[in-house]
DNA sequence: AGCTAGTGAACAAGACACAGCTCATCGACG
DNA sequence: CGTCGATGAGCTGTGTCTTGTTCACTAGCT
């Protein structure tokens, strides 16, 4: 798709007015941009975050004459996507079917995960302690099977789950950083799969300078 | 930077007018969505393109037990950047300052940048052909550090630059890459663009279904 | 005010990136 | 609407980087 067609899409946002959908997004992506390109890291939540990140310099290779060159450090930009975003995309929760120029945000898609989230949560912890090795798989798999209905007894798994974690790594060194971490619902209401999406980067030098 | 912040930074586009910029916003971050989760690969020129990618099923291990999980095939979003963004990010070229609520396009920006780029590609290929890699690199950098002016002579290299150049389109099944140079042209001449990277694709499945 | 999403860390394996070159298409301008 | 030209995409090969998982907290969003 072409940024004209992108245009033309969006001008259904906006009456038909291709002009305005056309200042639309370009205010927004050069928006992004500047951001971006300032060192800030542009979230939006449901989306997914743009971010600066720094390359090292390292040696690569012109796979053609397999000859070394090395690139020095430089800047690139970095998107991740947010977990909504991962959802429809990979065909879980569908979009409310908005197509017009309205309804900025659909009533009962999030309460729904949100119901659904404790259970799943729960469920995946309990299977963890229980066994923390192989039958807890086929549980937790299960869990992630059936996630779907908002949720039977969700209550009822509660427990305590921290039991078996602790301080799972010093790392690095002096910045403690704790984090933990995501919990993630269910996202299509029955179709859904369990995503739980997280990540991380092995200890990188953090970063400095958060500016402005 | 939140989503908050990045409608506040828009609205300066919509004089100051929060609701437009928030509806801009979700105007063309639904429309993107939508577009990619229908499988349209969104590509914005100067920006990067949005795509939905398949991921294969993959064993993946827990940190914590090291048991064996293994991840379904999923589709997942992905962005390349644009060039434009990349130099943007990187540092090289900056945007023209503008960040009223006016003059969508700048008058010699581009203009420039079709001047310049012929000579520099010229150039890029001769120095590869001199050199081949230390000379051209310090050369670029340079181009880069001061970007402004257009070009201090760039039309010096012009030279014969295609003379090494002539069937590589053997591709794939030939085997007799050339490999040359490339020196990437100045990167920011003025306020052009910069950059030489390119790459192509020589006939591969072709799209698949253009939809409407 | 309430609740959700995002983040971090370690370990392992797969995937993307880079470089350089070329073609086709998009994009902008008149 | 047409044209000029820049931009995007790919191959190839090596290697780095990312993803994936779990768990809990906190900040941001609604």
């Amino acid at each position: 798709m072409n940024k004209t067609q992108l245009i033309d899409a969006l001008a259904a946002r906006y009456e038909g007015n291709r002009k305005q959908a056309a200042h639309a997004l370009e205010s927004v992506l050069d928006t992004i941009t500047r951001e971006v390109a300032r060192g800030e890291k542009v979230a939006i939540t449901g989306f997914g975050s743009f971010e600066k990140t720094v390359r090292e310099a390292r040696m690569v290779r012109n796979p053609q004459t397999g000859k070394q060159m090395k690139s020095k450090k430089k800047a690139v930009p970095r998107f991740k996507a947010g977990q909504e975003l991962k959802n429809v995309i990979s065909g879980a929760k569908k979009l409310p079917k908005l197509t017009a120029a309205n309804m900025p945000k659909p009533p009962s898609v999030r309460a729904v995960a949100a119901a659904a989230s404790a259970p799943a949560r729960a469920a995946g912890a309990a299977a963890k302690k229980a066994t923390t090795k192989a039958p807890a798989t086929n549980a937790s798999t299960a869990a992630k099977k059936a996630p779907a209905k908002k949720a039977p007894g969700k209550k009822a798994s509660a427990a305590s789950s921290s039991t078996a974690k602790k301080a799972t790594t010093a790392t690095k060194a002096g910045p403690a950083k704790k984090t933990s971490a995501a919990a993630k619902k269910a996202p299509a209401k029955k179709t859904s799969t369990a995503s739980t999406a997280k990540k991380s980067s092995t200890a990188k030098k953090s970063s400095p300078a958060k500016k402005s």
